[in-house]
DNA sequence: TTGTATGCGTTATCAT
DNA sequence: ATGATAACGCATACAA
């Protein structure tokens, strides 16, 4: 590899000139400049980015910490984010952390250690302290899905809130009353957010909520199946369903369909998320779209705006679901 | 940050001392390794890995280019290789492709300016004679579900015929003897492979092919059903129908449906992957297991043993790929 | 076993 | 506008 030496040698000038040509920071005339490109071609001279980095204490780099690589969910994250750095000529260094908080942290400071310029992280088992404290650092932060009052700034988040609301009212348009919803962990701030916008959506319809017809899964389509099952051995009528996510509604539709249940004829089901598989489960599921390829390109937004000073980039912080109408959910036949 | 320098002159040592106890590849003294230790944690030393990189000659981070991060294929694969790469302690810097030439060129050169220690890579645009030249240049590859002969060392492939025959071969001994097959894009080396293994086991049970029941798609679940719609218009009998990947199996199913068709009861159909929608679309699809998360595993390890000397490590090249029985195929009722 | 000195390929601060 | 030269933080060959 041709190093900037070489190519100063070749072009007769000294080293910093080709660093001037190379980052065009400074006034180089034509005439040099032209002999210095000459130069580079000529030995195929590419700049060492590590050597970069140690000399201008940049890495260029940023660093992702997702809770899983598999999966469409963050697949679809990480598409939104890369695209955007490398257009920027950003790198991008993932790791993955599990959903536990050791992992967590553990990724985190895997990411520290390369010097990465900015981090993305979309963590759940942290606690608000540590982030707080990782903020406070030398490198900046940025969140995805997770609110921090003292951190707004560096937070994209969806409103899920409104999203619980979307899908259940739309239920509630159908002409539904009887309404049974699936929940995500309640620990986790957007399963509960999604849940405060299912009862303000009740409220305002006058619907009375049944505790009965409530039940707690994991977010996973097995926790769906296993709450539909609770559900129906009640044996307490309810002609839909919301689930707090798609994946609990696919397990949940099948076990409707092991009883019989024809969906959406005698039971509408309302997803969250819109994942892939909300196109593929049958019927195809009604959910609520969940833009979460347009969030992580606005993460890297983020960052390149904070700290590699691209002005003029647009930042928006809070991202409005919107409802996606298939076939698992339709009005009420009386 | 404290640097090595810091931690030397707190402990009294010189700063290669340091670098010796961090590094422990050549004998310290138990007295002074502790105090430099002590010394370090004081300090909550970091190493800077650029220096590290730079003095070293060696990035420690391995370059991922895939078509596609978005989907549930590459996610696997994607998780596959960080788990075993952080494991190592390396980076995994990651790039997207495309599929197409200048994008995947664009990527692989992107990673190289990172002076990656190796790049592993998923490409399909590329030619041949590219990545031969490339596998002669400075940095290791290695290669995922391609095969070149010249380069197969760096080569970790599926055995695709065999799949191809594997679900052929299940239709068959289910008394299907109607069958029709929907190819990949025929360019692609894995599409003509499994299309190969069909052409195997049909001829194994000593059945015709009949040109007429063949259909080529582009591996995306659209392409499925139009090829399916393409078939059912030529008003040709077949009671099983073997897709080239899951995709264009949930697309076919859809347009069987559409046409009241009955699956299993009336058309058997299995698929080719194994992808998480496998086990969402109804019904379940029977398909063939592409063990891509191992395969990234084992490409990672390649790297690890090839690169960073991690010897001990036994390598795989070739994967065998296993059938998976759900509910989209059955015996023929006669 | 430990210390000294040099180099890795840049950027950036001085001069000129 | 251009050229010396000192960092950047570490690894490593060589000395002691």
């Amino acid at each position: 590899m041709a190093t900037i030496y070489q190519v100063s040698e070749l072009a007769g000038v000294s080293l910093a000139t080709v660093s001037r040509v190379m980052n065009n920071n400074a006034r180089v005339s034509e005439k040099t400049r032209s002999k210095v490109l000459a130069a580079m071609a000529q030995l195929g001279y590419r700049p060492n980015s590590i050597a970069q980095s140690l000399a201008s204490n940049r890495s260029n780099s940023v660093g992702i910490l997702v809770s899983e690589l598999h999966g469409p969910f963050y697949g679809d994250m990480l598409a939104g984010i890369e695209n955007e750095c490398r257009a920027a000529g950003k790198h991008v260094i993932i790791a993955a952390g599990h959903s536990e908080e050791a992992s967590e942290i553990d990724g985190i400071e895997f990411l520290i250690s390369r010097s990465c310029d900015a981090l993305i992280l979309h963590v759940e088992a942290v606690s608000d302290d540590y982030l707080i404290k990782l903020a406070a650092g030398n490198i900046p932060i940025v969140l995805i899905n997770r609110y921090i009052p003292q951190l707004a700034d560096n937070c994209i988040c969806l409103n899920n809130e409104l999203g619980g609301y979307l899908a259940t009212k739309q239920l509630l348009q159908q002409g539904h009353r009887q309404l049974a919803y699936i929940a995500g962990p309640m620990w986790k701030s957007d399963a509960k957010d999604r849940y405060a916008g299912h009862l303000r959506a009740m409220a305002e319809y006058g619907v009375t909520f049944n505790p009965a017809l409530f039940a707690e899964g994991d977010f996973q389509d097995s926790s769906g199946s296993a709450c539909m099952q609770q559900l129906l051995a009640k044996k307490l009528p309810f002609t839909a369903l919301v689930c707090a996510n798609d994946e609990m509604a696919a397990g949940a539709i099948e076990v409707a369909r092991e009883h019989g249940l024809q969906v959406p004829e005698q039971l509408s089901i309302v997803g969250f998320d819109n994942l892939i598989l909300a196109r593929y489960i049958h019927p195809k599921l009604t959910t609520i779209d969940y833009p979460i390829g347009e969030m992580g390109r606005m993460a890297a937004r983020w960052v390149l705006k904070h700290i590699y000073q691209h002005q003029a980039l647009a930042l928006k912080h809070l991202f409005e679901p919107v409802l996606v109408c298939r076939e698992s959910a339709c009005a009420l036949n009386v």
